[in-house]
DNA sequence: GGCTTGAGTTAGACAAAGTCCAATCTTTAG
DNA sequence: CTAAAGATTGGACTTTGTCTAACTCAAGCC
């Protein structure tokens, strides 16, 4: 998969989402490293080299991105929320020492006995993090 | 199992915990109803009746709690944590609408595969969150 | 070209959860 | 009983995230 300024022009455009520049400049942080970025660093990091891109328009973009489906929250520390440009169902290994967060691929966790819904209900996702810590 | 004073602070003192007032009382407010409760409803609930606790000390005993293992913090909710008087190994029904949360028993659900952890890490946890909506 | 329209961006004010601190009060060991 | 250690407190503070009203900008239309 390529980074290019056109494959994320593609990319938005194909979840119907306008590509301004600022959109472009954070997708591209997402998508060019394969890391969990927090709402922080994200504006850091789309700051970084030249652009101004505000704290608002990065909310408001990764919020988006999230509700089109471009990318996942991880919810594993109350501090703050981590995004995840992989939304293929994985799941994470959370180091609670250092914050690191690891994927897990979906295939290798084989999950059974999964409860019935309540009638009129619907599973979003199951997440399954497993909180490993040094000895 | 009883919720009484005494059941309260011979559960606080089997954890190295000096029972004062303050204590007892968040003691009660938890484990006298099983449910999954934020610190700002705690706060509630113990100066409901009549004592005084202020916000400083409700969290400072949570945290006391959780590290003692009397308690356990669950994250599902990038807004606020919940604290579950049941520290059993289980897992979670999330109702993203409502914001409801349904325990699964540890022995419904099985995980099978767990990837092998980096050498000198111990896993501290898994928590498994099946996040359901209505329709 | 000028004008309107609507979407996008922005700074800064705001909100909510949680932490910190220094003063004060309670427990407990002796 | 008393002193030291431990617990509690109000309020200031921090951090993450949201909201708002003004502003920008490009597209379509006359």
């Amino acid at each position: 998969m390529s980074y290019s300024r056109e494959a994320m022009v593609e990319l938005l455009r194909k979840h119907g989402i306008s590509p301004t520049h600022q959109r472009l400049e954070i997708a591209h942080v997402l998508f060019s490293r394969c890391e969990h970025l927090s709402a922080d660093r994200i504006l850091a990091l789309t700051n970084e080299r030249f652009a101004e891109t505000s704290k608002a328009t990065v909310y408001n973009t990764l919020n988006l991105f999230r509700d089109r489906g471009l990318i996942r929250e991880v919810i594993v520390d109350p501090k703050r929320v981590f995004y995840d440009p992989n939304t293929q169902p994985h799941h994470h290994l959370y180091n609670v020492d250092t914050g690191e967060i690891t994927d897990i691929a979906a295939d290798a966790l084989e999950i059974s006995g999964m409860p019935a819904l309540p009638p009129g209900m619907v599973t979003e996702g199951v997440d399954v993090i497993v909180r490993i810590r040094a000895l």
